[in-house]
DNA sequence: GCGACAG
DNA sequence: ATCTTGTCGC
C-alpha cells in the first residue's frame, strides 16, 4: 500500500473542506443519518439509521459490501469510506431520502491531516457531517469536568479542530470534530442533543447495533436491506 | 531507533 | 474493528 500517495489524497481532499464559523439552521423535521460499519474479515456491514432533528427514529437501512482496504490508523477513510459511500447513494436512489447531516463513528478534521473519514463523506456527498470518535487521534490538554455537556478543545497546531465532549456525567467523554460544512460549536452542540441516555449517540448506537446483529448473521425487525 | 496508533 | 469469561446492573 503506497501510503505517500493516500497521504497526498488527503491532503488534496482536506483543501475542499470548508468549515463555517456560524452554526445552519435545521429544522425539527430535517432528516439526519448515523452510520456505523462493523467487519467480518474484509466483508463490511454498513448500517445507517435515519433521525429526525428532533431525535425521532424513522428508519434504519444495512448493507453487505466489501471494505475499502484494509485498516491503518491515520488512513481509516480509505477503508471505511467507499462501502458508507455506496449505502448513501443506495439511499438517496431507491428510498428517496436525503439527508441533511451526516454522523460517524470516527473523526472528521480532528486529524493529523484534517481528513478523517468523517470529512472524507462529507466532500464526496457534499452533506454536512460529523465526526465523533471513542478515542482521541490528536493530542489535547486540559481536564474535562466530570458534568454532562463538558467541553474542552482539540486543537492542531494552536487551531481548535474540535471539540472532547463529555455525554453523561462521570462517564468517558467522546471527541467531536466537523467533517464538512458545519461549525466546530454546532457539532459539538448537535452531538449533545442526540446523546440524550448514553455516551453514544442515538444514531450512531442504533447504527452499531444493527450492524453488530447483521454482521452475526441475526436479523432485526423493521431493517431494509439495500 | 522507540512508542503511539480513529475503526 | 475482532478475539474472549465472568460479572455487575437495569
Amino acid at each position: 500500500m503506497d501510503l505517500d500517495l493516500l497521504r497526498d489524497e488527503q491532503e488534496w481532499l482536506a483543501k475542499q473542506v470548508v468549515i463555517p464559523s456560524t452554526p445552519f439552521d435545521f429544522t425539527p423535521y430535517d432528516i439526519l443519518f448515523g452510520i456505523d460499519i462493523q467487519y467480518v474479515g474484509e466483508q463490511a456491514f454498513c448500517a445507517i439509521s435515519a433521525h429526525y432533528f428532533n431525535g425521532e427514529h424513522i428508519q434504519t437501512f444495512i448493507l453487505k459490501t466489501q471494505a475499502g482496504m484494509e485498516y491503518i490508523s491515520g488512513f481509516f477513510c480509505f477503508r471505511e469510506g467507499p462501502p458508507v459511500l455506496r449505502a448513501i447513494r443506495k439511499i438517496l436512489e431507491k428510498q428517496n431520502i436525503i439527508p441533511k447531516l451526516i454522523l460517524i463513528d470516527g473523526h472528521g478534521i480532528a486529524h493529523p491531516r484534517q481528513l478523517g473519514i468523517a470529512s472524507w463523506i462529507g466532500v464526496k456527498t457534499n452533506l454536512p457531517s460529523i465526526g465523533i470518535a471513542k478515542r482521541p487521534l490528536l493530542k489535547y490538554e486540559g481536564t474535562l469536568a466530570p458534568e454532562r455537556g463538558a467541553t474542552i478543545p482539540i486543537r492542531l497546531k494552536n487551531k481548535v479542530v474540535g471539540t472532547v465532549l463529555r455525554t453523561q456525567t462521570d462517564i468517558k467523554p467522546v471527541f467531536v470534530s466537523p467533517g464538512y460544512n458545519i461549525s466546530i460549536e454546532q457539532a459539538s452542540d448537535l452531538t449533545l442533543q442526540l446523546s440524550p441516555s448514553y455516551r453514544i449517540s442515538n444514531p450512531i448506537r442504533i447504527a452499531d447495533h444493527v450492524a453488530r446483529a447483521y454482521s452475526k448473521e441475526k436479523k432485526v425487525a423493521q431493517v431494509i436491506s439495500l
